[in-house]
RNA sequence: GGAGAGGUGGCUGAGUGGUCGAAAGCAGCGCUUUGCUAAAGCGCCGUAGGUGUAAAAGCCUACCGGGGGUUCGAAUCCCCCCCUCUCCGCCA
């Protein structure tokens, strides 16, 4: 959520940052909600302190007294009028409340211009693509690839998109989640384990709701499965006020992610690179706005570190304006390179909310220097997402006799050399 | 799931229809005094929105778990929901 002044002193700014963005969005609407629901405002507290002016004298006089029931009589009057007007000024605070969910986050300048994906900029290149193996294949047509990742009984159980990992599938996965946690310890995230269902006031903190409802799995109670542990991590301080003493705070957490990806098709969705469930960690910081771009630097460092130590060749993408996504104000890609697919694979996204999820969550720091409660930013990352990060192990650690060398750093946690597919 | 008790400011805790944004205590901040890590006295000490301003101050309104209702008037009465605690049931 923006803040409401910026958007009624500076109207012409945010229009031109939200043109940056390439979202066509109803400014001058908002405008006019915000007028109507301030002439409401003003009109309905100016009964209400009539009312309280009447309510002061009442309190003085005799109870049965004439002058008491004739104010009785007036007060009525009042008291109806305040009934009807505060009914509408409710109506209105509600419109105001949905517009003011529409409007994105604004991008930072230093977020390039662009419309589409092709007009992302190619921040930093890692390794080399060219270095892939002779055999490798796409990771779905490795030979006794559905033994380990059993994808026909995971339909049959559940649905598509929704994968049984078996033997080494199994432990692979729990390797890389465990090597991802540690390592993030050690770059100072403090680890949590999340509820992995939300109510809908957490998932409208962060921006699913109103309007992505579809892209979440909803019970009937109803929760929300979580689509990212960014969502339960975020509101973990929720309408709270942290010292500013405390700032910045480093959290990281795994959970399974759930996401219905309605829409999706073809090559995207083939193997592991697009699943209904799937395991990943998350990185999220709680900062001083002063230094939310220096800690949105450093948390991208954070995650590809992770790639580095695992030895695959990526890519870092600086998302143009059209493509930094609706609540983020400034977004790195972390883009892996999967030798057999020939392909990048997006293993994580680092982003800047600056203060829009924090206003939308009422989450503050006092200041030191005047005592006053102030927004944080919010930053956040996958640090790392496992299946796109497996497929691109597979595909580009595949040896001649079908085998898969396990990285170095991958062993002590897999607790052998070589995973197997036979 | 059943029965009961309760949710008040950073904390403890008064307040059962009117001058209550809310006593008191603690914590915190400032000042004064006493020659010394402490004590005493006095004052300040919530959040949000609107208005106002160069910025403040000021003024107005809201907020006593959340949402409705009754009433001229609700922290206080009624209804629904959420949460916490105790007991029972069930269970990993």
């Amino acid at each position: 959520m923006l803040d409401p002044k910026i958007i009624r002193e500076t109207p012409d700014l945010v229009r031109a940052a939200l043109a940056k963005k390439h979202l066509t969005v109803d400014l001058d609407a908002v405008l006019a909600v915000d007028a109507a629901w301030r002439a409401q405002l003003q009109e309905v507290e100016q009964l209400r302190s009539s009312q309280k002016a009447a309510n002061t004298a009442m309190a003085a006089l005799p109870k049965g007294s004439a002058e008491f029931i004739a104010k009785v009589q007036e007060m009525k009057a009042v008291s109806a009028q305040v009934k009807e007007r505060e009914t509408q000024l409710k109506e209105t605070e509600e419109k105001f409340r949905q517009a003011m969910l529409s409007l994105p986050n604004l991008p930072h300048a230093s977020v390039p211009e662009g419309r589409t994906p092709e007009d992302n900029v190619i921040f930093a290149l890692h390794g080399s693509q060219e270095e892939s193996l002779p055999h490798a294949l796409p990771h779905w047509e490795i030979p006794g690839f559905e033994k380990l990742f059993d994808f026909a009984r995971g339909a049959k159980v559940t649905g598509a998109g929704f994968p049984f990992y078996v033997g080494d599938g199994a432990r692979i996965v729990r390797a890389l989640l465990h090597f991802f946690l540690d390592e993030n310890a050690k770059a100072g995230y403090t680890e949590v384990s999340p509820p992995i269902f939300v109510n809908a006031a957490s998932a409208t903190a962060t921006g699913q709701l109103p309007d992505k409802e579809g892209q979440m799995y909803e019970t009937s109670d109803p929760l929300y499965a979580v689509p990212t542990a960014e969502v339960p991590l975020t509101n973990f301080f929720r309408d709270e006020i942290v010292e500013e003493s405390a700032l910045p705070i480093y959290r990281c957490a795994y959970t399974p992610c759930f996401r219905r990806e309605a829409g999706s098709y073809g090559k995207d969705v083939r193997g592991l690179n697009r699943l209904h469930q799937f395991d990943k960690v998350e990185l999220l910081k709680w900062v001083h706005p002063a230094t939310s771009y220096d800690e949105l630097d450093k948390l991208r460092v954070d995650a590809e570190r992770l790639l580095q130590k695992l030895g695959l060749s990526y890519r870092v993408l600086l998302m143009c304006g059209g493509d930094v996504g609706f609540a983020q104000a400034k977004k790195y890609d972390l883009e892996v390179w999967s030798a057999g697919q020939k392909r990048w694979l997006e293993v994580s996204s680092c982003s800047n909310f600056e203060a829009f999820q924090a206003r939308r969550a009422q989450i503050r720091f006092r200041a030191k220097d005047n005592g006053k409660p102030e927004l944080v930013h919010t930053i956040n990352g996958s640090g790392l997402a496992v299946p796109r990060v497996l497929a691109a192990l597979l595909e580009n650690n595949l040896q001649a006799d079908g085998r898969v060398k396990i990285p170095a750093v991958l062993v002590p946690y897999f607790g052998k050399e070589y995973l197997s597919f036979a």
